[in-house]
RNA sequence: GCCGUGGUGGCGGAACUGGCAGACGCGCAGGUCUCAAAAACCUGUGAGGAUAAAACCUCGUGUGGGUUCGAUUCCCACCCUCGGCACCA
């Protein structure tokens, strides 16, 4: 490596190129340079080159990347006057360069000059150089360094012959280490498939785990390397348990049903059905290459008519157990998507699709309740075994909330009404109640009244506002006076105004609420509307509690002394609770109830591609008050014989907005009869793409058995399969498809079809792998498909490179820098093995070492503690590649790295198995990506089902120890002594002696005396000198 | 505001249960080999000081305190990051 700075600086001096030296800011890594430039790493378009050589010594690359290929490609032209420019592909580069290694990004790794351009080739004056120091670089201008350069650039340009050659062609094995991926990976891929190595017999398998993970929605770019880092992970501990013993199970499917799916078939001009079936083809092809081990014979699709008609199924046992239900209300509409949402898909207001701004609008719609659920779904919390966070994000998205509801009666109207109060100890301060706009008693309220007109114009006015999103929330203190009092208020003789406010949830608790002093909206509404506020709860501070009774600051501490009523004086907030709902309860002012922030779930869609609800309404039936359920007359679910609804082919599919689904316009679709016969409708609107996911992984076992189509699930095989023992997938599905998943699987216990109540025993929420610090997505264009990756370095290298970021529960940035380091690696393993297996040690060779290894990695994995595994395997080469290694110690190896790096684990072992058995034979690695099974022995034993390696701790006792000594905490020495000869009193003494011998201990003990000697046996000495 | 997570070199990260801070890797620098590259291999790489060179010394895990023979780890307070929730009464 020549291009330093220096050397840069000296040969633009020499050019007579001028330049300012541009210092990066302290901390900026070469990644944050290279992203202020604002090149794009991931641009695949066309780079120029420019190789510069100088004064006969060593050469410079000079790379040209255009952010806009054309327009550049004239200004190069201009600047060159030259006619022609040829642009090469960065594969292209290598060739013409010789660069011809891992690094293949052309702005990284490459020796010498490298020059990044800004924008336009054209208006960018400054392009940034930068000679393999990232904190600095030059800024020179573009025309001085191509006028300076212009007789060498012409003549290499009028030279160079940039041959075309394909992606495949870079991975030729290269002469050093003959490591080819593309050719050792098909082929091992081929044997398993062939050889069945990760089929399962469902019937038959003794040791059953169920490892899912969650199945991608095929989005229109094709699995991305955040799938593929997910899978991964998944997918190691899944081989990790297969080590163990256990007889894996490890499915994948497409959730290729939903809005997702239709919104991009409908951008593209496909109709949804072919957008499927291209990107199944295409998903599959992309999951069969990154090496996991997945039952390919017990694959899903959403979409497919054999999976939703028990979808529909299942929304017809919701319908029949009374847990589905129509309601109107107002919801979250999506005008880009035209259809409704469910509260868990608006995030921050907009769309969780699409990002569009969503509209509240009244409609009728199917729901399920699962608000019955909400108990069961937080006390079941207490005996799965997730991780920590999801659990406490679905239990506040539950958010129980203990209160009472406090009684109260409309003077002169006699109505009777309850308010929710989750904090009852400040009662004694409430000084007027407040209502919702929506509430249905406000009309009532008001009715025949002066106030009427007023009040319901000021309750147009609140929905006109919030309909329009121009509710503002945090500021909104308005509110109009009803008229009303609540007449004799817990007994204590007040009357208490009602106002209407617009701040009130209708939806939470009895959308009315009453109002202290104590609570801070109360306290900011009462000061903008004059209504009386009355305090009963002050600090200590006197001087504060002054401020608090003349109402000059909101006041409400848990550490506040209560004032009123006055058998509770003197107790402190925090202490009151208990004692006062018990008053209120006792004195039948109040009642106590639980209430839930979880909503019931907004299932139905207007939308065309998903299942269709299975349900017929007959008005007739309707009209007689008839009907499946009592309390929904006119509605009749499709009987499980005529399941199931096929989704008709249609050419409107389009959505329209108009508060129905495409389907509505197909008479020959929902014209039907009821079951008495009389003419009736289907329900129009498809289910929400959340319940199709919502029971898949009951769906996967049974899938290809002889009574798929007859039940939804194999009573056998589930009772065998499932619950699932550990689910892997994102933390960001908490709320949404977790919290379904459950539910769906209570339900279905609740009815009688499954012996457990929860889907999954373990769940395992992976980190989010980012791209450069910014989250991945198809809007920003960052998104990076493993393929490219794949190609280059081989699927054993990146799934070594995506385990190895850091911890898998963290996720990570996917950045190529280091990606070479990893392939080198596994290169360095390659030549390993190549050399080591020529000459295999003694039996015991390296038996030490791998001991370690098998210990590390036995203690990780079950941690997921993936990158300091591999950091152990590191180590592992390190130490023994200058030593000889037995055969058990490398076939410890090999079943460590088998999980991460499955094809050359395999390839290795099987060479190994050939060297065991002392055959002559010498494999030959195929040099075409044709697999070719020929020399593949009929009894096939795979690397993947071999048991996991036992550790022998008889060699670890022998082992020498590193015993630390300090001086008052800090380490002065270090001695190695044998760990048989630390033990007991007489190895105390003899450490303590040695370490007191010690030059640079003794230095520090000089002339005084250790006034106490800490010793832990085999690790530590400590000497306390004064 | 509430709930949760985290803060360690130039970067990703490591450190068992309180016991050598910075494993492993990337990057960078120097070297060997080369006509020259690439690859490979070797060496160095927290900061500061000291020295001809070493040995060596001091500081150092967001900040300030505390507990301890000893703290990245435990306790208290604060600051910041990133998630999630939020007029929930």
């Amino acid at each position: 490596m020549t291009g330093t700075f220096e050397k840069l600086r000296k040969y633009l001096d020499q050019k007579g190129v001028k330049y300012n030296e541009l210092q990066h800011p302290a901390g900026e890594s070469a990644e944050d340079y290279h992203r202020a430039v604002g090149c794009k790493w991931e641009e695949q378009g066309k780079c120029l080159l420019i190789k510069v050589k100088k004064d006969g010594q060593k050469a410079f690359y000079i790379y040209v990347l255009p952010a806009d290929k054309k327009g550049n490609l004239d200004a190069v032209k201009n600047l060159l006057s030259v006619k022609e420019v040829k642009l090469a592909t960065r594969e292209e580069l290598q060739v013409a360069t010789g660069c011809d290694y891992g690094e293949l990004s052309p702005l990284a790794g490459a020796t010498g000059l490298r020059l990044i351009m800004d924008q336009s080739f054209l208006d960018q004056e400054n392009i940034y150089m930068n000679a393999g120091d990232s904190t600095k670089s030059f800024v020179i201008k573009v025309k001085d360094l191509v006028e300076a350069e212009k007789p060498l650039i012409l003549e290499i340009l009028s030279n160079s012959t940039i041959s075309h050659q394909s992606i495949s062609d870079t991975q030729k094995p290269t002469p050093e280490s003959g490591y080819s991926p593309a050719d050792i990976e098909p082929k091992w891929q081929a044997v398993w498939e062939k050889e069945g190595t990760y089929r399962v017999d469902l019937t038959k398998a003794k040791n059953p785990y169920y490892n899912l993970m969650m199945f991608p929605y095929p989005s229109a770019e094709g699995l991305h390397v955040g799938n593929m880092y997910a899978f991964t992970a998944a997918d190691v501990h899944g081989r990790f348990k297969a080590l163990q013993g256990y007889d894996v199970f490890e499915p994948i499917g497409l959730d290729g049903f939903g809005i997702h799916s239709e919104n991009f078939a409908l951008k593209v001009g496909r109709r949804p059905e072919e957008h499927a079936a291209i990107s199944e083809k295409n998903f599959y092809r992309q999951l069969h290459t990154i090496g996991c081990r997945y039952d390919w014979a017990h694959t899903l699709e959403t979409y497919d008519p054999s999976y939703y008609k028990w979808t529909q199924w299942i929304f017809v046992q919701m319908f029949k157990a009374g847990l589905a239900y129509r309601g109107k209300s107002v919801v979250n509409f999506c005008p880009k998507c035209k259809t409704v949402l469910s509260d868990e898909q608006v995030i921050d207001g907009k769309c969780e699709r699409c990002g569009t701004e969503v509209a509240k609008k009244e409609m009728e719609q199917w729901f399920f309740r699962i608000t019955k659920y909400a108990q069961k779904l937080l006390d079941n919390l207490a005996k799965i075994d997730w991780s920590e966070k999801i659990k406490t994000t679905q239990e506040n998205w539950i958010g129980r909330s203990e209160g009472i509801n406090i009684k109260h009666k409309v003077k002169d109207l006699g109505i009777e009404f309850e308010v929710y109060d989750s904090i009852p100890q400040t009662f004694m301060a409430q000084t007027f109640i407040v209502i919702a706009p929506e509430h249905p008693l406000v009309e009532k309220l008001v009715k025949g009244t002066k106030y009427e007109k007023s009040v319901l114009d000021f309750v147009a006015k609140i929905k006109r506002k919030k309909k329009q999103k121009s509710f503002n929330i945090e500021k909104e203190k308005e509110g109009i006076f009803t008229g009303r009092y609540s007449e004799d208020y817990v007994g204590t003789g007040q009357n208490l105004p009602i106002w209407v406010a617009g701040f009130v949830i209708k939806e939470y608790g009895t959308g009315i609420v009453g109002s202290s002093a104590h609570d801070e909206r109360d306290f900011a509404f009462a000061k903008q509307n004059n209504l009386p506020l009355k305090p009963v709860l002050f600090p200590k501070d006197k001087k504060m509690a002054e401020k608090v009774r003349k109402l000059e600051v909101f006041y409400r501490e848990p550490d506040g002394i209560l004032e009123e009523p006055a058998m509770f004086a003197g107790l402190r907030w925090d202490e009151a609770r208990g004692p006062i709902i018990n008053y209120l309860v006792k004195a039948g002012y109040a009642e106590r109830v639980v209430n839930y922030h979880l909503r019931d779930w907004l299932i139905s869609r207007q939308r065309y591609w998903g299942p269709p609800i299975p349900m017929i309404f007959c008005s007739q039936c309707a009209h007689e008050g008839r009907g499946e359920r009592e309390e929904m007359p006119g509605w009749y679910c499709v009987s499980e014989a005529k399941l199931l609804v096929l989704l008709p082919k249609i050419d409107d599919y389009q959505p329209e907005g108009n508060g129905k689904g495409p389907l509505a316009k197909h008479p020959e679709f929902y014209k039907t009869t009821c079951p008495s016969g009389h003419p009736a409708v289907r329900e129009t609107d498809v289910s929400d793409t959340f319940l199709d996911s919502a029971w898949y992984e009951l769906r996967y076992p049974s899938v290809g058995s002889a009574e798929a189509d007859k039940v939804p699930f194999n009573k056998a095989l589930t009772q065998k399969w499932l619950p699932v023992d550990m689910y892997t997938g994102g933390a960001e599905h908490a709320v949404l498809h977790l919290m379904y998943f459950r539910f769906v699987t209570m339900v279905l216990h609740d009815l009688g079809y499954l012996e457990f109540d929860e889907p999954a025993k373990g769940f395992f929420a992976h980190g989010l792998l980012v791209k450069e610090g910014a989250k991945m997505s198809k809007s920003k264009g960052n998104v990076v498909t493993p393929d490219e990756y794949i190609n280059r370095y081989g699927t054993d290298a990146l799934r070594l490179y995506l385990m190895f970021m850091g911890p898998v529960s963290e996720g990570g940035d996917f950045r190529d820098f280091s990606m070479s380091g990893m392939r080198r690696w596994v290169d360095r393993v390659w030549r390993y093995f190549n050399a080591k297996l020529e000459n295999p040690g003694k039996e015991d060779d390296g038996l030490l070492e791998s001991n370690k290894l098998v210990i590390k990695a036995t203690d990780d994995f079950p941690n997921r503690r993936y990158n300091t595994t591999i950091s152990a395997m590191m180590i592992f080469i390190n130490e023994t590649i200058n030593k000889q290694v037995g055969k058990r110690a490398l076939k410890n190896f090999l079943v460590v790295l088998a999980p991460f790096a499955p094809h050359i684990a395999e390839e290795f072992y099987q060479r190994l198995l050939k060297v065991a058995a002392k055959s002559n034979v010498v494999h030959n690695s195929n040099t075409t990506n044709k697999p070719d099974l020929s020399n593949c022995p009929s009894s096939f034993r795979s690397i993947h089902l071999e048991p996991w390696p036992k550790v022998d701790k008889n060699l670890l006792k022998a082992e020498k120890v590193t015993v630390v000594v300090q001086v008052n905490g800090k380490t002065r020495a270090t001695i190695e002594m044998e760990a048989s000869k630390t033990a007991g009193k007489a190895g105390e003494k003899e450490a303590i002696n040695r370490a007191r011998r010690h030059p640079r201990v003794s230095k520090h003990l000089q002339g005084r005396s250790a006034s106490k000697i800490i010793y832990l046996e085999g690790r530590l000495i400590n000497f306390v000198v004064s």
